[in-house]
DNA sequence: GCCGTTTTCGGCCCGACTGTTTTCAGTCG
């Protein structure tokens, strides 16, 4: 069972206790969906945690999940599990994944019509709606059976709770929605929120908070936005659409006076702001998204807040930085004025992994754009230096003698556009193949004629946990292989990477001062977030590269940062951070 | 069932919206 499967069962369980008495399991079903969420976001298999004993590491399992977990793994089944959910029928849990489903509708309707079968249970529910079946049980109406109607199809078309959105998708929707807003005379401000402003690697919603005074007329607006398909919910202060390819876009908006509390709020994340109104209400402080409720004195009026800073500010806590608002000790470190001085855009000085249309035969994809290009779009960004990084030659299409030539080709081209770009340094570099043995796709003598390596794995994705590290380690081991790019092999929505043993990863880099790439292409953001954060606490450090095809993708740094950024990865972490001359001494060491 | 810079016991975020109601239950973020 992996992670997901394993959150999923959680819920399960949180879903069962809240059928059979929501009343009675109150506080079991909030440890379980906590422990939920806790093990989706975990970035190591949760199998692998017991098998090294250390479960309980992970945040909300407590000593009695993480006995119940063990039980699993070792027999495949949990006792406590089916004793919860026995008297259920197995053709609830399926619903809970179609919106507007909670336990209690689901069960409600799935005991109502006595349906068993989990496999066919939403279709069944879908004839019952269309011939009319729902409508008239006690709670339900001609509306909510549409309603039902609607929600199963937007669900089984794939438009709705299934695909998060890559950055770049998210930016491209809410730039095109703050511009729609901004052509209406009465918003005075429209800005993105939720997972977008907190850069996650994907985003599931669109969220956009608006300042306004005339709020009925902006929302009257918003949801007749052109793209819309259809408005899911209207009300005075809130607005929810959704638009083409199923995407959702919530609107929310307040007076200015309250814009602080509005930002923060919807900001999130959702355990964010959970633990920070927890953290208030020791201090009989009551937070939401209107303000700050003063419990001590009866009556109180509702203090507002203009800006976010002044409302962190009056709990005590310095101003947050929306990347690291995940619950991952921002709280407690804002509290101490312990938070990291974040790695920041204008602090990149160079991009180590370019893709140019330079031709070595290589086996992988060619760049677009020319290795001049490339250069000249490197000192636009006022970069000090630039390394090229093409795929090393294929090895089946080429005797040994012939790469050697292709690469002395290479180099002398490189050495040319150097001499005619004096004011920045070009690193002649590949990006090589770490093939299933562990061994390097050219032989040393090949390697002789570049300066640096980038090492990566591109085949024989799956093969075990322990063989991948020592694979992996082997590559990297190579005098010249300083960044192992894209260290897990991951593709956001479609690949979900292979597994390493990243503590002795970490321990390797530290102590043959390797860096792990974060690389910011949007559909790899691979260092993962949750990665950076380890290890830069293992003490690793980081080269962050845009992995670019094209001249345009050198822009893309941007959305690596970000990465670095939810990683609590300072300046001191990030080699590429380095003045020209401290890099090139670090890279060709 | 989890957790600790007031606690190893006694707490556990807060509000918006919808549909079906006539004061609330369920879902969502």
């Amino acid at each position: 069972m992996n992670n997901v499967e394993i959150a999923k069962l959680l819920r399960n369980v949180a879903a069962a206790y809240t059928i059979k008495s929501e009343y009675k399991y109150k506080f079991q079903i909030l440890a379980y969906l906590k422990a939920a969420d806790s093990v989706e976001h975990a970035s190591t298999e949760l199998r692998t945690l017991y098998q090294q004993g250390v479960l309980e590491k992970i945040p909300g399992i407590g000593p009695t999940i993480e006995k119940r977990l063990s039980e699993l793994f070792k027999t495949g089944r949990v006792k406590h599990f089916e004793e919860a959910f026995e008297g259920i029928s197995p053709a609830v849990f399926p619903l809970l994944d179609v919106p507007s489903f909670g336990p209690k509708k689901a069960n409600k309707l799935v005991s109502y019509f006595n349906l068993k079968n989990p496999k066919t249970v939403i279709e069944d529910i879908k004839k019952l709606a269309i011939s009319g079946k729902i409508e008239g049980i006690e709670g339900f109406g001609k509306k909510s059976q549409a309603d039902i109607l609607q929600a199963i199809n937007e669900y089984r078309s794939g438009t709705t709770k299934n695909k998060r959105m890559v950055l770049t998708y998210a930016f491209a929707l809410a730039k095109e929605i703050v511009e729609y807003l901004g052509k209406h005379k009465d918003v005075i401000r429209a800005e993105p929120l939720g997972s977008l402003r907190r850069m996650n690697a994907t985003v599931g919603d669109v969220d956009i908070a608006v300042t306004s005074k005339n709020t009925e007329a902006v929302i009257d607006y918003f949801i007749s936005f052109p793209g819309k398909e259809r408005v899911i919910e209207r009300g005075p202060t809130t607005a929810s659409i959704l638009v083409g390819g199923g995407k959702h876009v919530d609107m929310l908006i307040l007076p200015p006076r309250q814009f602080g509390s509005l930002l923060q709020h919807f900001t999130g994340s959702k355990h964010h702001n959970v633990a920070l109104r927890e953290y208030a209400l020791k201090r009989h402080l009551s937070l939401s998204e209107r303000g700050i409720k003063l419990l001590s004195k009866k009556g109180s009026p509702l203090l507002e807040f203009s800006s976010e800073e002044k409302f962190y500010n009056y709990l005590g806590l310095k101003w947050i930085p929306p990347e690291l608002r995940e619950n991952e000790g921002e709280i407690e470190a804002a509290g101490k004025d312990e938070l990291p001085n974040l790695i920041d855009i204008k602090d990149i000085k160079g991009d180590l992994h370019i893709h140019t249309n330079y031709q070595l035969d290589s086996s992988h994809d060619y760049g677009d754009s020319s290795m001049e290009d490339m250069i000249r779009r490197a000192r636009e960004l006022r970069y000090e230096y630039v390394g090229l990084s093409d795929h090393n030659p294929s090895i089946g299409n080429h005797t040994k003698s012939e790469i050697y030539s292709i690469l002395s080709k290479r180099r002398k081209k490189i050495e040319q556009l150097q001499r005619s770009n004096k004011s920045i340094r070009v690193i002649n570099m590949l990006e090589m193949d770490i093939i299933a043995s562990g061994n390097l796709a050219i032989d040393d003598k090949g390697i002789e004629l570049v300066d640096a390596l980038i090492v990566s794995v591109h085949s024989s994705f799956s093969t075990s946990r322990e063989e991948m590290t020592k694979r992996v380690l082997k590559g990297l081991s190579h005098p010249k292989a300083k960044i192992l790019a894209h260290p897990t092999g991951r593709l956001l929505n479609s690949r979900p990477g292979y597994e390493l043993d990243w503590n002795k990863i970490f321990d390797f880099c530290v102590k043959h001062n390797k860096a792990l790439e974060i690389n910011a292409w949007p559909e790899r953001l691979d260092l993962p977030d949750t990665l950076v954060k380890q290890a830069k606490e293992a003490g690793v450090k980081f080269v962050i590269d845009t992995d670019s095809h094209a001249i345009f993708h050198m822009d893309n740094m941007f959305y690596g940062v970000s990465v670095a950024r939810r990683g609590w990865a300072e300046k001191k972490d990030v080699l590429n951070a380095l003045p020209a001359k401290k890099f090139i001494d670090w890279i060709m060491s």
